[in-house]
DNA sequence: TGTACATCAGTGAACGCGCGTTCACTGATGTAC
DNA sequence: TGTACATCAGTGAACGCGCGTTCACTGATGTAC
């Protein structure tokens, strides 16, 4: 009977398999829990249980690491979007149909934000390049658009249902994905996660309330 | 004829005369170009001219250093709303007058975010303690309130004008400051400084627009 | 079917870096007599 | 008006830490003959 080890996870082989996918999934793992900050390539390495020049073979630095990790992060937030998406009553009248596909996306970017506090801040924090999408990293969700696609296509159908003006509809994603975003921010990177956090979803829907009325 | 050198400036004597505040000062100085993780404790000292653990006079570790910066960068946004809210017209209807100083508030938070992106991160960076004024770390501008006061003061000023219905006021800033916020987050620390950096003041004030519909 | 060899994933050891923080100290200041 | 002394601001040297990254290497794999 033999005991492999759990952390890291015994290899039978010199070779690893698939050391650049262990390395993402650490990295992962440090920025649910500590944010972008916490993703670090040796401890990613002595989480894949390998010596912490093998992350090389993969990843040409640190950041490049961290950018694979912010690629990840953004597809989950477009999973969790689609997943409110998916969420919404079939059969409501094209009005009341795209006010609640622009009210889905934002309470899945908030829910997400409540669930993965970490990841959240890491897909959306700070960064020298602008993050792009690549084939090795992915931004989008299970169906093919980036998080802030999403919000487009949602509002794309206010303006086809005819409830919001097409001159209106420029820009608008800005001004949307500014409130989620900050309230957001202020939860859980900020001063009210103490002050508010319980009722996030409650202040969050009031949130979408004003965006709906305002934009 | 002596030159004193410029940094760190010659010192007559063995005792500096004024050390936390230049360390404070030299604190600001690098929130000011870096952002949090820019406030540290040597490079503080060193801009000081004084050794690296003089510091432990007037500090207890880094971390308190980093507090009475973020102190001093509230104060300083509550000086820019302060500022807006100076040049807001007299002679305004109520109703008018109320709806500007929310303008005011808003547009003030978010040219500071665009003039002083360093200290903007600083001020609502996540911290472990809630950010609190203290005799030595105050937070509010001139006037004597902190911008999250100055806000909720504007909003007050709504209900008194009767522009907005007294059951709606409870929580209101939250809803505000997330809108505001989210915006310069967005610019200042994230993915939207290229896209839409220098058409901030237009998409701010659009945004105003939407708060002020939506609330 | 077997063997030589190129490829390249992972190793082991080491580097320099800047950081926060602690220790025992020294030198200027101000107050008590 | 002068002197002893307590106070405490700043010094000098050192610590351990974890990090990213580089170097020359070794061992497994797969392909060409």
């Amino acid at each position: 009977m033999t005991f492999p080890a759990i952390t890291p996870p015994a290899r039978a082989t010199y070779r690893h398999g698939d050391l650049r996918r262990a390395l993402l999934d650490a990295g992962i793992g440090l920025a649910r829990t500590g944010g972008p900050d916490a993703v670090v390539l040796r401890e990613a390495t002595r989480r894949a249980g390998v010596a912490p020049n093998a992350a090389y073979r993969h990843f040409a630095s640190r950041e490049a690491l961290l950018h694979a990790v912010r690629a990840a992060a953004l597809s989950a937030v477009a999973a969790a979007m689609e997943a409110e998406l998916a969420a919404v009553p079939a059969g409501l009248k094209p009005a009341d149909m795209a006010r609640a596909s622009v009210r889905a996306v934002g309470t899945g970017y908030l829910r997400f934000a409540q669930a993965e506090p970490g990841l959240f801040r890491t897909a959306f924090a700070r960064s020298d390049v602008l993050i792009q999408a690549t084939p090795e990293a992915p931004t989008a969700g299970p169906g093919g658009l980036n998080p802030f696609e999403l919000l487009g296509a949602a509002l794309d159908r206010l303006v086809e249902a005819g409830v919001m003006p097409a001159e209106r509809r420029p820009g608008a994603e800005f001004l949307a994905w500014s409130a989620v975003h900050g309230l957001a921010m202020l939860v859980v990177d900020g001063p009210l996660g103490p002050v508010i956090g319980p009722q996030l979803p409650q202040i969050g829907q009031r949130l979408l309330d004003m965006v709906e009325k305002g934009l």
